[in-house]
DNA sequence: AACAACCTCAACCGCATCAGA
DNA sequence: GTCTGATGCGGTTGAGGTTGT
């Protein structure tokens, strides 16, 4: 167990032992709790999970005697507690394949996190929004201070780029075709194969 | 030391789609 | 064909942590 691991638990047992779950509050909330899982939440999801498997979240969440609505769960199995998740320090490869597949599907995150094994479509989507775009950003920026200094000599090359841009543009694909992921196993050399 | 500003990430929300009755 | 509940997805929020002043 890594040190960043190991804290969280704490936290989570912390919360437990001190009664952060405020009963009032659940009241309040229709009777469903919200907010932050318990260590104790999180083994009685994963207990009832190992017995039923993941599916039919509201019985889940019920038969786990969880006040949780089955999204909740659902959420909290994907994103927390299924086995093989890769937690932190998205390494440069991993990085590079997200900008890649970015640049490929925009904003479609589970499509990407399906390319990475052991990351959710949460842990990229909250990498790209706190990490990558801001990188994104600046080196659009530093082209577009790039583009302006070029702009003398483009005239005669504007016809040449608005050539390759309609040729681009005839190179459609079904990025959804292209993604079907059902006879693959989790590996990256598909992915650098094809980039 | 105290406070503000900023950052990170877990969790929620609303909507779209799917599947079964 | 349509209704309804379950599931999946992307956008957004907010608590807690970190950094700067």
């Amino acid at each position: 167990m890594t040190e960043e691991e190991e804290e969280s638990l704490k936290r989570k047992v912390k919360q437990v032992v001190e009664g952060d779950i405020n009963e009032a509050e659940i009241l309040r909330n229709g009777g469903v709790n919200k907010g932050a899982w318990t260590a104790e939440e999180d083994q009685k999801l994963a207990q009832v999970i190992a017995i039923h498997g993941a599916k039919r979240w509201k019985s889940i969440a019920a038969k786990a005697g969880l006040n949780r609505c089955g999204k909740s769960c659902r959420l909290r199995w994907l994103n927390y507690l299924r086995p093989n998740i890769k937690r932190g320090n998205i390494s440069d490869q991993e990085e590079d394949l997200i900008l890649r597949l970015h640049k490929l599907l925009g904003n479609r995150w589970s499509l990407i996190a399906g390319r990475l094994p052991g990351r959710t479509d949460n842990e990229i989507k909250n990498y790209w929004n706190s990490h990558l775009s801001k990188k994104m950003n600046q080196q659009s920026e530093k082209e577009r201070r790039k583009g302006c200094k070029r702009k003398v000599n483009t005239e005669s090359r504007e016809e040449e780029t608005s050539q390759e841009r309609e040729n681009s543009s005839n190179l459609e694909y079904d990025v959804d075709n292209l993604f079907d992921f059902s006879n693959e196993g989790p590996d990256l050399e598909w992915m650098s194969n094809f980039l």
